[in-house]
DNA sequence: TTGTAGGCGTTATCAT
DNA sequence: ATGATAACGCCTACAA
């Protein structure tokens, strides 16, 4: 941002301090010389318009802003403005009028990660939406950190933001601690895939339980017996909608005790030195290899994220582990990779476009009609059947020959 | 963001316009009567802390500033306004800090698409550089259209950026265009991966002609004559870097004509009705058949992405096609997954970390120099050998069992 | 129909 | 050591 005390240019050195047009009606006095372009030099302002058309810079303010009530200012001074605002290519100082106004007409969309499928999509989604209403999305990510998330929130409410959205799941921090801190002088709404904020807020999160207890039960009615669930290991899982769905379904058919059935993955994600997240498929074969031989009586798995399933059903492939004749799988999210996986992979869908609205919308009647009551919007996900879950095997104990 | 007036507190309302506190105490009143913390509600302002230490405003700026020079105070009131500012949990409002100071440490980046691992990977080094630097990064995507980057770039301009970051390319936009309308007031640097801008501006690109070249060479050295280029049908290949260095490497070893060589897949990415992107396999999957059936005396073939890469390879694997053994596969961008396919891939690296470190100090140099020079910044990628390119085979004809 | 004046919340430069 | 005062660019009564 060039300020005008900064700029170089003799012509304006030289007007500076010197009768009518000594702070102000220099670019305009310049732009009467040459036909130089100085917006792109420095910001042209409603004052510069206002001494080169000759009126007062509130009447300039006052066409451009173009009220319901256009009639109040005269056609000609008018048009010799609208004109005046084109040659000099004027471009409002957005900082100015939010000082002003008290709005900006944006919001804050605080993303947890930058590398996820979902992200990117809802991040898009979310500015078609915003594009509509006439906001801007202005998003910056908190690489899943807690203290981040709060320090750039408040950043962005310096900033003037309207509204906040803020995604992320904090299992290690306390509910009290979250409450207090997740509390800010915007309109906010909190979002999350499958875990759901601990204390009363405006909320909007996938109601995952239900996809993933129609998975068990689909599995269930295909003989299925041994389901295990598998995932990364986290913390919260206790408290995730996945494993409580997974739970629910489990204990509905008597299957033994869901925690068991829950099967922790060692961590396979890092960021290299170049900056770039990589996927450790090594760690994921062996680990499914262990998995295997540790529980052969195994014939489904429900997989908490896509990202995890794909090289799992890989692993699987190569091992000579048909998928689903020796072994079921169902996924989750419904990446649209899974589409193409040999075989597709029955997956619990995401619905990004209805969290996304959802989202949107309740943040929406939080800017506009000043609404703080705290409000959950669950949106339930559905199983989508393709082709990687099947009928039980006959044999129930699996053997591979390594 | 809440405008004081807007409070309907009835203290506040009752106090309004009368006496000593009648504007600006009302908040410090309020808040020695209950111990609610109100900066919840709306903005504490220095006008409140002032009010509430009995100093005036000027001082609470001079001391929350914490200038080189801070003997200027006395240590008792600075204390006092210090606590002030604890009790009454003062933020500063940035608009109006940005619009005094004429700088906001803020730099937008504008991205072509959120879905690119590469977007990603680069937005979290980028945010990384910026904290050091004490800059934030805003950034907006552009759905890579020209048109929608010069909008948002000038409202981002509008908010304040103190630099402008631009990533992709506009082969359908004449250069003339793009040189008046990729002019901006504030420091700009352009950045693209392959297709450099047709005029003298800063930007920075990966010289990706030189790892294409590389690669070219390489498969002369293993027997290779019949290299093709695959890449999807794009209008800007003829101005970009890795065909340039195909087409350098094709000449120089006198193997045809480049633009013969070079074979277009139709497009394979749409974006569904929920708002993901759909890589269409089944698309890549018959153009790769159809492909080598047109061109069964190709034995090494470079893809222009990772992407289109790992499918091919998977398609060759299931038709029977042998890699190395019968293809030999180059491929582009160095994607972690790459390291993971069977066999992984070589490919032409995307250095991450040097063109964001190199785009990110074109734009501070800018910035901190108000250097307006134009300047190019070419970061080189080499090749990375793994096991998909091998020796040519010996039938130099392939004969495939479909 | 147009101009004047005050305010938005800071910073910065003077006086005192 | 502290307080006035004038920017920054824009908006909005209200006055002329």
């Amino acid at each position: 941002m060039l300020s005008r005390m900064t700029c170089d240019c003799p012509l304006y050195a030289q007007e500076i301090g010197s009768g009518k047009y000594c702070k102000y009606g220099v670019k305009s006095l310049i732009q009467d010389y040459c036909s130089f372009d100085w917006s792109i030099i420095m910001a042209v302002t409603q004052m510069d318009i206002a001494e080169r058309v000759g009126v007062d810079q509130s009447l300039v303010s006052v066409v451009l802003s173009n009220k319901p009530t256009p009639i109040k200012v005269s056609v000609a001074t008018r048009q010799r403005i609208l004109q005046a605002v084109k040659e000099m290519n004027y471009r409002p100082n957005l900082l100015a009028r939010a000082l002003a106004k008290g709005k900006t007409h944006t919001i804050g969309f605080l993303t947890a990660s930058s590398f996820l499928e979902i992200t990117a999509a809802m991040l898009t989604k979310m500015d078609d939406f915003a594009e509509e209403a006439g906001y801007e999305v202005h998003s910056v990510h908190t690489r899943a950190e807690f203290d981040l998330t709060v320090k750039r929130a408040h950043k962005l409410i310096g900033r003037g933001v309207d509204g906040l959205i803020i995604s992320g799941a904090f299992p290690s921090i306390p509910p009290s601690q979250l409450q207090a801190e997740l509390s800010f002088s915007v309109p906010t709404v909190l979002f999350s895939l499958g875990t759901p904020m601990p204390f009363a807020c405006r909320q909007v999160y996938q109601g995952s339980s239900f996809g993933v207890k129609q998975a068990v039960d689909h599995l269930y009615e295909l003989g299925h017996r041994q389901i295990y669930m598998i995932g990364a290991k986290w913390k919260g899982w206790e408290a995730d909608l996945r494993f409580a769905g997974f739970n629910e379904g489990i204990e509905s058919h008597s299957l033994g005790g869901a925690k068991e059935k829950l099967y922790h993955f060692p961590t396979y994600r890092h960021t290299n030195e170049d900056g770039r997240r990589v996927r450790d498929d090594n760690r994921i074969v062996s680990a499914t290899k262990e998995f295997v031989k540790n529980h052969p009586d195994c014939t489904a798995i429900i997989c908490v994220s896509d990202d995890l399933a794909m090289p799992i059903l890989d692993t699987f492939t190569r091992m000579g582990i048909r998928v689903p004749e020796d072994i079921s799988i169902v996924s989750f999210g419904n990446d649209p990779a899974t589409l193409y996986t040999h075989p597709p992979l029955s997956t619990i869908d995401t619905p990004v476009r209805k969290l996304t609205q959802a989202t949107f919308d309740l943040l929406m009647d939080g800017i506009d009609n000043k609404n703080k009551e705290p409000k959950e919007v669950v949106i339930p996900s559905e199983l989508i059947l393709r082709q990687s879950s099947g009928p039980v095997r006959k044999d129930l104990r699996l053997t591979i020959c390594d």
